[in-house]
DNA sequence: AATTATACCTGACAGC
DNA sequence: TGCTGTCAGGTATAAT
């Protein structure tokens, strides 16, 4: 469910009222991706300090460790003063001074890891190797277009890849890709600089807009206040196979790269 | 080293 | 009404 706009609203809509926070209790539903990883009473009386973001990894920081949370595919994060009843698809539960912070996963794909620090070991596997953030400075076209010089996969399948990227999840892609022209079979060593340019602006674009929407919602994604975004009234390609091309009429086509589904305009990414 | 396939899990939906 | 097969916003890991 959530790409990078969907996380960052999330981690918005809680991160300062659960700052300051004490850890009063941890509940835990069915096992998640990953084992927490520590002694869930372990963190009890810890304080929460911040809450912050890399890629799709919320950054949980505490007094005596981190916890990264990940949604996965099927994830969202409520908080409250008060939830309702557990049901059979809430895997995680913090319970702090401030509210009450939940996980609730249906396929359970999504994780709640302990580290001790950013520096561990488990916490460098999972965060080490991901690429550049792209709503920040450290994300420019020059550079981006150096590293796709370096790569012959598909473009599609080299931004879901997340490593020299992060955040542009399958839905984004795709999007992204319609707005820059680029049909997503392209190699991606074989984009041009202007091209790679405009790849990289269309990045950007896409994302800065579904997060100012609040982020796409083409199932059920609610921000932990249960706000829906609203990005899927002006997705371009996605979901529309065979619907007409909102800019030129042609019938959207959908293909499988990396057991993804890909949409595209034959005529507006004509290569 | 880069690329591709596999695995994890549940629910919704189409077709029979 | 079942049943089966397919698909779904992700990504670490194994295999090639």
């Amino acid at each position: 469910m959530p790409e990078l706009p969907e996380v960052e609203v999330t981690r918005r809509s809680f991160a300062d009222r659960i700052a300051g926070g004490t850890v009063r209790g941890v509940a835990l539903g069915k096992p998640l991706r990953w084992p927490l990883g520590v002694e869930p009473d372990a963190l009890v009386g810890q304080c929460v300090r911040s809450v912050g973001r890399r890629g799709k990894y919320l950054l949980m920081e505490l007094d005596g460790g981190w916890l990264l949370l990940h949604l996965g595919m099927s994830g969202s994060l409520q908080f409250a003063p008060v939830l309702p009843p557990a049901g059979p698809h809430d895997h995680f539960e913090l319970d702090t001074s401030r509210g009450r912070l939940r996980l609730h996963d249906p396929r359970r794909f999504g994780a709640v890891v302990h580290v001790p620090s950013l520096d561990h070991p488990r916490a460098v596997r999972l965060l080490g190797g991901l690429g550049v953030e792209p709503l920040e400075a450290g994300f420019d076209p020059v550079r981006f277009h150096q590293a796709l010089r370096l790569r012959r996969a598909p473009i599609k399948q080299v931004l879901l890849a997340g490593d020299i990227v992060v955040g542009v999840g399958n839905i984004y892609a795709s999007e992204a890709l319609f707005r820059a022209g680029i049909r997503p079979t392209t190699r991606a060593d074989r984009i041009s600089g202007p091209r790679a340019a405009r790849l990289h602006g269309a990045i950007v674009d896409v994302l800065q807009r579904a997060l100012a929407l609040g982020g796409s919602t083409l199932r059920d994604f609610l921000s932990a206040e249960g706000q829906s975004g609203y990005f899927q009234l002006d997705a371009m390609v996605y979901d529309r196979a065979g619907q007409p091309c909102r800019q030129c009429t042609t019938a959207i086509r959908t293909i499988r790269q990396g057991q993804r589904s890909t949409y595209f305009c034959p005529l507006c990414q004509a290569r």
